[in-house]
Parts: structure tokens; sequence; C-alpha cells
DNA sequence: GCCAACGTTGGC
DNA sequence: GCCAACGTTGGC
């Protein structure tokens, strides 16, 4: 199982919409960066973990565990001409933008914050931290992921 | 709202 | 293939 951090601005889809999707699912549309779209179509696999993220919110930081439940398919926003993801170079013969559905797993009872993990040794290394970053999907590491559940249950 | 950092585009 | 211009991300 690999772990994964996804980031959402909450103003348009936060983890609560998650959740109150059908089946708690819902298609992870929009990723329009080939690092991120390439994370989806060639490494994830259904039922890896991943931390939900609220970005470009007044208190960013790790809200809670996702996983993903669908193989890639293609990101078919990418067709609708009407779309803000609307994208003329991809076709249905041949999609240049793929998706995965993504459902909730469970919130946290607090926001492990962007600040708090800045502050944290052992996550030093994530890419999350790294200067500039700006992927929407990335990978993190197991030892990583369970440091950040385990500051969720810290008061 | 500002702006640093980065990715993409397109002229050459 | 270089690189300037532009658009976007996202913390602050």
């Amino acid at each position: 199982m690999r772990y994964w951090l996804m980031k959402s601005e909450p103003e348009s889809f936060s983890i609560d919409d998650l959740k109150n999707c059908k089946n708690s699912t819902e298609h992870w549309d929009g990723i329009r960066n080939y690092q991120a779209r390439n994370f989806m179509r060639d490494d994830m696999v259904i039922g890896d973990r991943v931390l939900f993220y609220h970005s470009n919110t007044d208190e960013p930081g790790v809200v809670g565990i996702a996983e993903v439940a669908s193989e890639p398919y293609a990101d078919y926003t990418a067709f609708d001409s009407g779309s803000k993801y609307y994208d003329r170079q991809s076709t249905k013969e041949n999609p240049r933008w793929v998706m995965v559905d993504i459902r909730f797993v469970e919130k946290f009872d607090r926001t492990v914050t962007l600040k708090e993990m800045k502050s944290m040794y052992n996550l030093a290394g994530m890419k999350l931290l790294q200067r500039g970053n700006r992927l929407s999907i990335m990978p993190v590491g197991k030892n990583e992921f369970e440091t950040i559940v385990s500051m969720s249950k810290e008061f």
C-alpha cells in the first residue's frame, strides 16, 4: 500500500464535501499538472491511503484520510468546452488527463496544521514542506503518514 | 491582496 | 533548444 497527500481548497471541495458525496466517494477531476497526473496514472492503486489536505485557507493542513477507490480513467471535464478544465488537446481517443475516485475514510479530530508539520524533525523530508512545492498530489512516506495520523490524536 | 516559486507556452 | 512572458499555486 502506498501513501499520498492530495490538496483541495475547502471553499471548493472540503473533506466534509467528500464525506457527503454519494458513497462518500467522488472523482478527483481537474488535475492539469503532468507530475500529478503521472502519480495517478502510474502509481496509484485501489486502497492506497490519502492524506486530505486543505490549502488556500486560514489554517492550511491535513484534515483527514481518504482512499483511492478506482483505477485511473479519463478526466472527462477535459472534453467539455464549457468546463474550466477544458483542454482541446485532450481527446476521447487519446485523453491527456486522468483522474481516480477518492473515498472518505475518516476526518481527524483536529487539523494537523502546516505550521506544526514544519516544526517536526521527522517530517522535514516531506515533499509538501520543500521550498516552492506546488504539487497538488504527491507521495508520502509510511512513517510520515503515521506521524501525521498520530499528531492528529494529540492535543 | 501580495508575491515568490514554479510550470507552460511560443517565438526565434 | 533557449528563454522571456505569462498564468497559477498557495502561504502569508
